[in-house]
DNA sequence: GATTCATATTCCTTGGCAAGCATACGGATT
DNA sequence: AATCCGTATGCTTGCCAAGGAATATGAATC
């Protein structure tokens, strides 16, 4: 039953957080960790986590690695992320996620708008 | 943060199995036992956990303890319980589950309409 | 090719939960 | 009081996931 390993993806702090700024649009992980405030190894893991059960997709721009929503999610998916939108919308923890994503927004607009070719082109990724 | 206590009790399927049927109104442990098709440890273990963290209610009439969900369930839990119901509605399990809570129904009727004073005498649950 | 940066993986330790057996508890019947 | 029924609790075992440190990978720059 799938369902159950959706549930199973939502049960972490952490993922869920994830989750909530990846509805804002795809994220790489270096921005994760600055929105977020926990280290590189936590974050990786955790994307990692809900990628082989398919609650996340991702692809390789350079260095960076842009972190998505499935193209096409499933009923159940989209219900549960719905659902956790609405919840977060009033959460002091996945509001002030919104809020830092919100500030690093010009550093990362190319990744956000699913935009490769205009990744900046020095190596930093400035966040 | 409360909403992920509520994930945290929705990553197991059996919790999962026992709040679909709770949403159709209450129901007492040898109800679970019969509808579920689970020893009665496990049940009974599960409603426990999810009594611990608010998710489940219960009243003890004689020999039977009837669980339902809270008369004043938080905004967060009202929308996952809907969202659950929604994903259950096309999943095989869910669905026996209902099933099976139906052919019982006339056996528990009192209980079901939270109307413990209709309690059968005899102590047999007859379930 | 060596270095730097972003990300992933491995290894390890720790904690928590699921499951089942046995047993205890509380209420009702006799 | 003894017994029966429905339910809960201890206890143990095994598994899995979280977290962190160290290291590996892969791409870009010098």
């Amino acid at each position: 039953m799938d369902l159950i390993k959706i549930y199973e993806c939502l049960c972490d702090r952490t993922r869920l957080r994830l989750l909530n700024v990846l509805a804002q649009g795809p994220v790489c992980v270096c921005h994760f960790q600055t929105v977020l405030g926990e280290p590189q190894v936590k974050i990786s893991k955790h994307l990692g986590y809900l990628r082989e059960r398919g609650l996340v997709e991702c692809e390789r721009h350079g260095n960076w690695v842009v972190y998505a929503l499935p193209a096409r999610p499933s009923r159940e998916l989209k219900a549960n992320l719905a659902c956790l939108q609405d919840c977060a919308r009033e959460h002091p923890v996945f509001k002030r996620d919104l809020a830092r994503l919100k500030q690093i927004e010009p550093a990362c607009a190319w990744v956000r708008a699913g935009e490769p070719e205009k990744a900046p082109r020095q190596v930093r990724c400035g966040c």
